[in-house]
DNA sequence: CCAAATAGTTAGACAGACTAAGTTAGTATG
DNA sequence: CATACTAACTTAGTCTGTCTAACTATTTGG
Protein backbone atom coordinates (compact mmCIF):
# COMPACT_ATOMS: atom_id res chain seq x y z
CA UNK A 1 0.00 0.00 0.00
CA UNK A 2 1.40 3.39 -1.16
CA UNK A 3 1.25 6.45 1.21
CA UNK A 4 -1.18 8.05 -1.34
CA UNK A 5 -3.58 5.16 -0.60
CA UNK A 6 -3.59 6.13 2.93
CA UNK A 7 -5.87 9.14 2.58
CA UNK A 8 -8.37 6.95 1.05
CA UNK A 9 -7.87 4.42 3.61
CA UNK A 10 -8.27 7.21 6.83
CA UNK A 11 -11.32 8.07 4.57
CA UNK A 12 -12.79 4.50 4.49
CA UNK A 13 -11.56 3.38 7.94
CA UNK A 14 -13.57 6.91 8.93
CA UNK A 15 -16.90 5.56 7.54
CA UNK A 16 -16.71 2.27 8.90
CA UNK A 17 -15.41 3.08 12.43
CA UNK A 18 -18.77 4.86 13.42
CA UNK A 19 -21.03 1.35 12.49
CA UNK A 20 -18.52 -0.34 14.74
CA UNK A 21 -19.27 1.88 17.56
CA UNK A 22 -22.84 0.20 17.13
CA UNK A 23 -21.78 -2.98 17.01
CA UNK A 24 -20.35 -2.74 19.93
CA UNK A 25 -23.19 -0.81 21.45
CA UNK A 26 -25.54 -3.64 20.51
CA UNK A 27 -22.63 -6.11 22.16
CA UNK A 28 -23.19 -5.01 25.74
CA UNK A 29 -27.28 -3.71 25.54
CA UNK A 30 -29.01 -4.79 28.14
CA UNK A 31 -26.19 -5.93 29.82
CA UNK A 32 -26.45 -5.64 34.07
CA UNK A 33 -23.43 -2.98 33.69
CA UNK A 34 -22.58 0.19 31.00
CA UNK A 35 -19.91 -0.35 28.50
CA UNK A 36 -17.94 1.81 30.35
CA UNK A 37 -17.92 -0.05 33.75
CA UNK A 38 -17.40 -3.36 32.07
CA UNK A 39 -14.04 -1.48 30.48
CA UNK A 40 -12.98 -0.50 34.22
CA UNK A 41 -13.60 -3.99 35.54
CA UNK A 42 -11.55 -5.08 32.57
CA UNK A 43 -9.09 -2.83 33.81
CA UNK A 44 -8.58 -4.21 37.07
CA UNK A 45 -8.36 -7.77 35.88
CA UNK A 46 -4.95 -8.44 36.39
CA UNK A 47 -5.04 -6.47 40.09
CA UNK A 48 -5.11 -3.05 42.09
CA UNK A 49 -4.70 -0.29 40.04
CA UNK A 50 -4.14 3.54 41.04
CA UNK A 51 -6.57 6.06 39.75
CA UNK A 52 -4.51 7.94 38.09
CA UNK A 53 -3.58 4.80 35.99
CA UNK A 54 -7.23 4.14 35.21
CA UNK A 55 -7.92 7.65 34.24
CA UNK A 56 -5.19 7.63 31.54
CA UNK A 57 -5.57 3.81 30.83
CA UNK A 58 -9.40 5.11 29.78
CA UNK A 59 -8.16 8.84 28.37
CA UNK A 60 -10.58 10.31 30.41
CA UNK A 61 -9.90 13.02 33.60
CA UNK A 62 -9.68 11.85 37.00
CA UNK A 63 -13.09 13.20 38.62
CA UNK A 64 -14.49 10.93 36.07
CA UNK A 65 -12.67 8.64 37.18
CA UNK A 66 -13.79 9.35 40.54
CA UNK A 67 -17.37 9.16 40.00
CA UNK A 68 -16.96 6.23 38.03
CA UNK A 69 -15.34 4.05 40.56
CA UNK A 70 -17.67 5.59 43.17
CA UNK A 71 -20.70 3.81 41.67
CA UNK A 72 -18.71 0.80 40.97
CA UNK A 73 -18.34 0.61 45.21
CA UNK A 74 -22.14 1.34 45.93
CA UNK A 75 -22.52 -1.66 43.77
CA UNK A 76 -19.86 -3.82 45.52
CA UNK A 77 -17.72 -4.59 42.41
CA UNK A 78 -14.40 -2.80 43.43
CA UNK A 79 -13.16 -1.67 46.62
CA UNK A 80 -10.81 0.96 47.41
CA UNK A 81 -7.41 0.40 49.33
CA UNK A 82 -4.37 2.36 50.66
CA UNK A 83 -1.18 2.33 49.20
CA UNK A 84 1.43 2.21 52.08
CA UNK A 85 4.22 4.18 50.35
CA UNK A 86 2.24 6.98 49.73
CA UNK A 87 -0.69 8.17 51.34
CA UNK A 88 -2.48 9.93 48.89
CA UNK A 89 -2.62 7.35 46.54
CA UNK A 90 -5.79 5.18 46.43
CA UNK A 91 -6.05 1.54 44.67
CA UNK A 92 -8.83 -0.19 43.34
CA UNK A 93 -9.58 -3.85 43.31
CA UNK A 94 -12.20 -5.77 41.96
CA UNK A 95 -14.46 -7.58 44.71
CA UNK A 96 -15.31 -11.12 44.84
CA UNK A 97 -18.59 -10.06 42.90
CA UNK A 98 -16.67 -7.76 40.42
CA UNK A 99 -14.97 -10.57 39.19
CA UNK A 100 -17.95 -12.56 38.70
CA UNK A 101 -19.68 -10.00 37.38
CA UNK A 102 -17.32 -9.41 34.83
CA UNK A 103 -17.15 -12.48 33.54
CA UNK A 104 -20.61 -12.92 33.29
CA UNK A 105 -20.95 -10.02 30.97
CA UNK A 106 -17.70 -11.23 29.01
CA UNK A 107 -19.18 -14.27 27.87
CA UNK A 108 -22.33 -12.55 27.15
CA UNK A 109 -20.27 -10.10 25.29
CA UNK A 110 -18.11 -12.48 23.13
CA UNK A 111 -21.19 -14.97 22.67
CA UNK A 112 -22.74 -11.72 20.73
CA UNK A 113 -19.90 -11.25 18.33
CA UNK A 114 -19.22 -15.07 17.98
CA UNK A 115 -22.80 -15.26 16.33
CA UNK A 116 -22.40 -12.08 14.53
CA UNK A 117 -18.80 -13.53 13.43
CA UNK A 118 -20.13 -16.73 12.29
CA UNK A 119 -22.59 -15.10 9.88
CA UNK A 120 -19.47 -14.23 7.86
CA UNK A 121 -17.29 -16.06 5.44
CA UNK A 122 -13.85 -18.08 6.82
CA UNK A 123 -12.15 -15.89 4.13
CA UNK A 124 -13.77 -12.64 6.39
CA UNK A 125 -13.20 -13.42 9.29
CA UNK A 126 -9.75 -14.53 8.69
CA UNK A 127 -8.87 -10.65 7.07
CA UNK A 128 -10.49 -9.60 10.42
CA UNK A 129 -7.87 -12.15 12.07
CA UNK A 130 -5.00 -10.83 9.98
CA UNK A 131 -6.03 -7.26 10.61
CA UNK A 132 -6.47 -7.10 14.49
CA UNK A 133 -3.01 -6.42 15.23
CA UNK A 134 -3.11 -3.84 13.24
CA UNK A 135 -5.85 -2.28 14.65
CA UNK A 136 -4.78 -2.74 17.96
CA UNK A 137 -1.86 -0.79 17.11
CA UNK A 138 -3.77 1.88 15.44
CA UNK A 139 -6.03 2.25 18.64
CA UNK A 140 -2.92 2.16 21.27
CA UNK A 141 -1.28 5.00 19.39
CA UNK B 1 -10.63 -20.07 9.61
CA UNK B 2 -12.40 -23.13 11.28
CA UNK B 3 -15.53 -22.41 12.99
CA UNK B 4 -13.48 -23.13 16.52
CA UNK B 5 -11.35 -20.52 15.93
CA UNK B 6 -14.50 -17.92 15.96
CA UNK B 7 -14.48 -17.65 19.59
CA UNK B 8 -11.23 -16.82 20.15
CA UNK B 9 -11.43 -14.40 17.47
CA UNK B 10 -14.47 -12.99 19.28
CA UNK B 11 -12.39 -12.71 22.09
CA UNK B 12 -9.89 -10.58 20.45
CA UNK B 13 -12.12 -8.12 18.62
CA UNK B 14 -13.61 -7.93 21.65
CA UNK B 15 -10.87 -6.63 23.44
CA UNK B 16 -9.64 -4.47 20.24
CA UNK B 17 -12.79 -2.85 19.83
CA UNK B 18 -12.51 -0.76 23.07
CA UNK B 19 -9.34 0.90 22.04
CA UNK B 20 -10.49 1.66 18.65
CA UNK B 21 -13.74 3.43 21.02
CA UNK B 22 -11.16 5.37 22.29
CA UNK B 23 -9.14 5.76 18.72
CA UNK B 24 -12.84 7.43 17.57
CA UNK B 25 -12.86 9.13 20.58
CA UNK B 26 -9.78 11.05 20.03
CA UNK B 27 -10.60 11.50 16.50
CA UNK B 28 -13.20 14.33 16.91
CA UNK B 29 -11.25 15.57 20.29
CA UNK B 30 -11.42 19.37 20.35
CA UNK B 31 -13.83 19.40 17.21
CA UNK B 32 -16.70 22.09 17.47
CA UNK B 33 -19.35 19.66 17.44
CA UNK B 34 -19.37 16.11 19.31
CA UNK B 35 -19.38 12.67 17.52
CA UNK B 36 -22.61 11.78 17.82
CA UNK B 37 -23.28 15.51 16.61
CA UNK B 38 -21.20 14.92 13.62
CA UNK B 39 -22.79 11.26 13.00
CA UNK B 40 -26.04 12.63 12.72
CA UNK B 41 -24.98 15.16 10.09
CA UNK B 42 -23.52 12.69 7.75
CA UNK B 43 -26.52 10.42 8.15
CA UNK B 44 -28.49 14.08 6.72
CA UNK B 45 -25.96 14.58 3.62
CA UNK B 46 -27.69 12.55 0.99
CA UNK B 47 -30.83 14.64 1.79
CA UNK B 48 -33.88 15.07 3.90
CA UNK B 49 -34.55 12.09 6.58
CA UNK B 50 -37.45 11.57 8.68
CA UNK B 51 -36.96 11.41 12.80
CA UNK B 52 -37.55 7.72 13.15
CA UNK B 53 -35.16 6.81 10.24
CA UNK B 54 -32.08 8.53 12.31
CA UNK B 55 -33.30 7.53 15.51
CA UNK B 56 -32.99 3.15 14.37
CA UNK B 57 -29.91 4.30 12.15
CA UNK B 58 -28.23 5.58 15.01
CA UNK B 59 -29.55 3.17 17.29
CA UNK B 60 -31.28 5.37 19.64
CA UNK B 61 -34.49 5.88 20.74
CA UNK B 62 -37.07 8.47 19.43
CA UNK B 63 -36.87 10.79 22.30
CA UNK B 64 -32.76 10.91 22.17
CA UNK B 65 -33.35 11.90 18.61
CA UNK B 66 -35.62 14.86 19.22
CA UNK B 67 -32.81 16.55 21.65
CA UNK B 68 -30.35 15.80 19.43
CA UNK B 69 -32.02 17.29 16.45
CA UNK B 70 -33.31 20.21 18.60
CA UNK B 71 -29.64 21.10 19.22
CA UNK B 72 -28.89 21.09 15.97
CA UNK B 73 -31.31 23.03 14.97
CA UNK B 74 -30.43 25.86 17.88
CA UNK B 75 -26.82 25.71 16.27
CA UNK B 76 -28.45 26.56 13.11
CA UNK B 77 -26.83 23.38 11.60
CA UNK B 78 -29.93 21.44 10.52
CA UNK B 79 -33.61 22.93 9.79
CA UNK B 80 -36.97 20.39 10.48
CA UNK B 81 -39.21 20.78 7.35
CA UNK B 82 -43.20 18.98 7.14
CA UNK B 83 -43.63 16.36 4.95
CA UNK B 84 -46.53 16.97 2.27
CA UNK B 85 -47.77 13.38 2.21
CA UNK B 86 -47.95 12.74 5.96
CA UNK B 87 -48.87 15.88 8.17
CA UNK B 88 -47.15 13.92 11.30
CA UNK B 89 -44.24 13.34 9.69
CA UNK B 90 -41.13 15.82 10.35
CA UNK B 91 -37.86 15.71 8.27
CA UNK B 92 -34.23 16.90 9.00
CA UNK B 93 -32.10 18.54 6.25
CA UNK B 94 -28.73 20.07 6.66
CA UNK B 95 -28.46 24.07 6.25
CA UNK B 96 -25.70 25.13 3.90
CA UNK B 97 -23.35 25.91 7.69
CA UNK B 98 -23.94 22.61 8.71
CA UNK B 99 -22.71 21.11 5.38
CA UNK B 100 -19.91 23.21 5.86
CA UNK B 101 -19.47 21.95 9.70
CA UNK B 102 -19.72 18.28 8.03
CA UNK B 103 -17.38 19.18 5.72
CA UNK B 104 -14.86 20.74 8.25
CA UNK B 105 -15.12 18.03 10.75
CA UNK B 106 -14.47 15.47 8.27
CA UNK B 107 -11.61 16.38 7.08
CA UNK B 108 -9.79 16.82 10.62
CA UNK B 109 -11.07 13.28 11.32
CA UNK B 110 -9.62 11.79 8.33
CA UNK B 111 -6.63 13.98 8.69
CA UNK B 112 -6.22 12.67 12.31
CA UNK B 113 -6.73 9.02 10.87
CA UNK B 114 -4.22 9.65 8.07
CA UNK B 115 -1.87 10.46 10.71
CA UNK B 116 -2.13 7.74 12.96
CA UNK B 117 -2.10 4.82 9.66
CA UNK B 118 0.72 6.57 8.34
CA UNK B 119 2.61 5.28 11.74
CA UNK B 120 1.82 1.83 10.57
CA UNK B 121 3.40 -0.23 8.22
CA UNK B 122 2.64 -0.41 4.93
CA UNK B 123 1.53 -4.41 5.50
CA UNK B 124 -0.45 -3.26 8.74
CA UNK B 125 -1.97 -0.96 6.25
CA UNK B 126 -3.02 -3.11 3.29
CA UNK B 127 -4.45 -5.85 6.18
CA UNK B 128 -6.78 -3.32 7.56
CA UNK B 129 -7.55 -2.72 3.82
CA UNK B 130 -8.86 -5.86 3.13
CA UNK B 131 -10.50 -6.53 6.52
CA UNK B 132 -12.41 -3.29 6.43
CA UNK B 133 -15.37 -5.04 4.02
CA UNK B 134 -15.60 -7.52 6.51
CA UNK B 135 -15.60 -5.04 9.59
CA UNK B 136 -18.44 -2.78 7.42
CA UNK B 137 -20.45 -6.10 7.20
CA UNK B 138 -20.29 -6.74 10.59
CA UNK B 139 -21.01 -3.59 11.52
CA UNK B 140 -24.44 -3.44 9.37
CA UNK B 141 -25.64 -6.69 10.33
C1' DC C 1 10.26 24.63 57.28
C1' DC C 2 7.86 26.31 53.49
C1' DA C 3 6.64 26.49 48.50
C1' DA C 4 5.53 23.78 44.75
C1' DA C 5 3.99 19.64 42.81
C1' DT C 6 1.14 15.38 43.01
C1' DA C 7 -3.14 12.40 43.99
C1' DG C 8 -7.74 12.52 44.73
C1' DT C 9 -12.35 14.28 45.70
C1' DT C 10 -16.21 17.52 45.45
C1' DA C 11 -19.25 20.61 43.04
C1' DG C 12 -21.50 22.35 39.13
C1' DA C 13 -22.48 22.13 34.26
C1' DC C 14 -23.87 19.90 30.07
C1' DA C 15 -24.37 15.98 26.43
C1' DG C 16 -26.42 11.66 25.60
C1' DA C 17 -29.25 7.93 26.69
C1' DC C 18 -33.53 5.82 28.54
C1' DT C 19 -38.74 5.26 29.88
C1' DA C 20 -43.30 7.11 30.51
C1' DA C 21 -46.73 10.01 29.14
C1' DG C 22 -48.86 13.41 26.11
C1' DT C 23 -50.23 15.40 21.33
C1' DT C 24 -51.41 15.17 16.72
C1' DA C 25 -52.48 12.69 12.55
C1' DG C 26 -53.56 8.70 9.82
C1' DT C 27 -56.08 4.05 9.46
C1' DA C 28 -59.44 0.56 10.03
C1' DT C 29 -63.76 -1.27 11.41
C1' DG C 30 -68.35 -1.62 12.90
C1' DC D 1 -69.14 8.42 10.14
C1' DA D 2 -67.71 7.61 14.77
C1' DT D 3 -64.78 5.23 17.53
C1' DA D 4 -60.77 2.93 18.48
C1' DC D 5 -56.23 1.82 17.30
C1' DT D 6 -51.73 2.78 15.49
C1' DA D 7 -47.89 5.77 14.17
C1' DA D 8 -44.78 9.90 14.50
C1' DC D 9 -43.08 13.03 17.42
C1' DT D 10 -42.26 15.90 21.60
C1' DT D 11 -41.96 16.79 26.52
C1' DA D 12 -40.58 15.67 31.14
C1' DG D 13 -37.88 13.33 34.39
C1' DT D 14 -33.92 10.43 35.52
C1' DC D 15 -29.42 8.54 35.14
C1' DT D 16 -24.61 7.97 33.21
C1' DG D 17 -20.53 9.98 31.42
C1' DT D 18 -17.80 13.73 30.68
C1' DC D 19 -15.59 18.20 31.56
C1' DT D 20 -13.41 22.27 34.32
C1' DA D 21 -12.62 24.69 38.57
C1' DA D 22 -11.74 24.60 43.16
C1' DC D 23 -10.61 22.14 47.30
C1' DT D 24 -7.97 18.80 50.66
C1' DA D 25 -4.22 16.05 51.85
C1' DT D 26 0.38 14.50 51.09
C1' DT D 27 5.02 14.42 49.34
C1' DT D 28 9.15 16.61 47.69
C1' DG D 29 12.84 20.02 46.96
C1' DG D 30 15.34 24.07 48.18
Amino acid sequence: MTTDDTGALAERLSRELRHLVLLLRRTTAGQPITTQQYSVLGSLEGGGRRMTELAEEHAVQLPTMTVQINRLEDAGLVARAADPSDARVRTVELTGEGRARLHAVREARIGYLSRQLGSLTPEERAAIDVALPALAKLGRS
